[in-house]
RNA sequence: GGCCCGUUCGUCUAUCGGUUAGGACGCCAGGUUUUCAUCCUGGAAAGAGGGGUUCGACUCCCCUACGGGCUACCA
């Protein structure tokens, strides 16, 4: 049988990267087993829905390199791939059901049942729907069949899956193995909803059949609910997918699973893109890349030491069966220092083409050749591509201040004195490369510690004791600019 | 509350009964850079607790604690 995975999001809201990561062991899970890597909308909530989100879904799994090969917007015979486009297909597989025995139309009002819980909630018990009580609801079992036609045609209602108890369903599960669950502790779920949609329990194993998908790769959150998915798949005497279930991505301090409220607090990016005004790891500076690596080893790992990974060597490694069982905190150091190795070893002609909103930190009067000169120095020392612009600073904006700090300790060496001489050297006959040496060579009659010398330099150029050699900054802002900021020491 | 899942350095993790419990991020120290960062070298840092099983347990079983998830006409 070939492999089929999906990934399914609800258009609810940004995909963050708990949902990405679900995403990409799908995606490389497919790509291992030469398989197809579908997406399918489950948007049966209308009142959810979010206007862009789909869109945003798809531009952020596609910044990631993870084109799905079906789906909205994509080919596959096993459309549509909207939930909200199937309505004809769940009816006709919920009539089935119904007319085997195995689901069931119920009238209680939402206000009714909401009173149930009350009452439960009150004695300290969990209100559930199930065999034990079902005869006491108004539904077409404790009704008879005139009343149920008539209730059908007059008052809205649910169709729910009649649950039998006394049942052990035996599930498995690849990350964690053999699981046991008692029909008892499932009730009578609702499958298709007052407004004619199907449930997400319902939708979710009718398309996966349908579907042919093979493997269902999904967060954690859906494992107490596996059980009533087999009960579904065993209804319609279909043939349940492989299960694995993704641990969760945490919060890095604290309690609970990663938010978007967590990000903004900690000042680290949740979301692939932007959304919402928070900007994303894109407009941080993250090359996908990078992202993709740092996620595919937060819950998983090849059992070696490797840590760097391209998209094809995670293809070539994923196994399921190492996927970690514990949630995971998120790390954004750990994210960054990812990048740093990515922005390392990529290319300076690659990230000139792929990421130019950044290159803006670099002047627009400079020559494509200067530009290119003034990355290669600076690029050593990024870990986002956002830090471009407190790096090239330098070269952008004359020092506001003098740290106070290093002047003091240099004061006694008379400073302005030092840099008076350089201006000496700030001409079109003398390269800077031999400024060191003339430097030196005048120093032999003041005899100066060297390091005041060069620190001078470097305050007056730069303000601050940072950044790149001070030599290369010169050369890079020219004559006119270096002896500008000389002079501006001098008579600060 | 009920049900389910989980628990190795601060964090991500290796270990599939016998290891000085390994690596990475971060942190600290040293080196390189006459600066900072990068980079290189080194260091501190872990099996939740209690019972079993076993010649031997981080590894297998049970209990407890802690963490997480689910418990909607949301997904």
């Amino acid at each position: 049988m070939s492999v089929r995975v999906r990934f399914a999001p609800s258009p609810t809201g940004a995909l963050h990267i708990g949902g990405l990561r679900t995403a990409l062991y799908n995606y490389l899970f497919a790509k291992k087993n030469g398989g197809a890597f579908i997406l399918r909308m489950e948007d049966t909530d209308q009142n959810r829905k979010i206007e862009n989100a789909e869109k945003y879904i798809l531009d952020s799994l596609n910044w990631c390199g993870l084109q799905p090969d079906e789906g909205p917007f994509a080919k596959g015979q096993f459309g549509p791939y909207r939930q909200s486009e199937r309505k004809s297909i769940y009816k006709e597989q919920i009539d089935q059901l119904i007319h085997k025995g195995q689901a069931y139309y119920a009238f209680d009002t939402p206000e009714e049942l909401a009173e149930q819980r009350a009452i439960c909630e009150e004695a300290k018990t969990t209100f559930k729907y199930c065999a034990q009580n079902r005869m006491q609801f108004k539904n077409s079992l404790s009704q008879n069949h005139e009343m149920t036609l008539k209730l059908i045609n007059s008052v809205p209602y649910v169709i729910r899956l009649k649950v039998e108890p006394g049942q052990s369903i035996k599930l498995k599960d690849t990350v964690r193995g053999d699981i046991e669950i008692e029909s008892e502790e499932i009730d009578d779920k609702i499958l298709i909803k007052a407004d004619g949609m199907p449930t997400y329990h319902f939708a979710n194993v009718v398309d996966d059949h349908l579907m042919e998908i093979s493997h269902v790769i999904r967060g954690e959150e859906w494992l107490p609910s596996l059980g009533l998915h087999q009960l579904i798949y065993d209804a319609f005497g279909w043939r349940a997918p492989e299960f694995m279930h993704l641990p969760l991505i945490l919060k890095p301090q604290g309690k609970g699973k990663l938010s978007k409220r967590d990000g903004e607090k900690m000042g680290f990016p949740v979301f692939p893109l932007a959304w919402g005004g928070s900007p994303g790891f894109k407009e941080r500076g993250f090359l996908p890349e990078a992202l993709i690596n740092y996620l595919a080893l937060l819950g998983w790992n090849p059992g070696t030491e490797e840590e760097l990974f391209k998209i094809d060597e995670l293809i070539e490694t994923f196994d399921p069966r190492k996927i970690q069982k514990g949630g995971a905190k998120f790390d954004f150091e750990k994210a960054k220092w990812f990048n740093h190795k990515f922005l390392g070893f990529t290319e300076k002609k690659i990230i000139f083409e792929r990421f130019p909103e950044f290159l803006g930190c670099l002047p627009s009067g400079w020559s494509e050749k200067k530009r290119s000169e003034v990355y290669e120095l600076l690029r050593g020392r990024l870990f986002l591509l956002e830090d471009l612009d407190s790096e090239s600073e330098v070269f952008r904006k004359d020092p506001k201040a003098y740290d106070s700090k290093v002047f003091n300790k240099i004061q006694k060496y008379q400073p302005e004195k030092i840099i008076a001489q350089f201006c000496k050297y700030v001409n079109d006959d003398i390269p800077i490369d031999e400024w060191k040496k003339e430097i030196q060579l005048w120093n032999e009659t003041q005899g100066l510690p060297f390091g005041s010398i060069m620190q001078s330099l470097r305050l007056a150029i730069v303000g601050n004791l940072s950044g790149p050699d001070i030599f290369t900054i010169c050369k890079v802002l020219g004559n006119e600019i270096t002896l500008k900021r000389l002079k501006a020491f001098i008579n600060h």
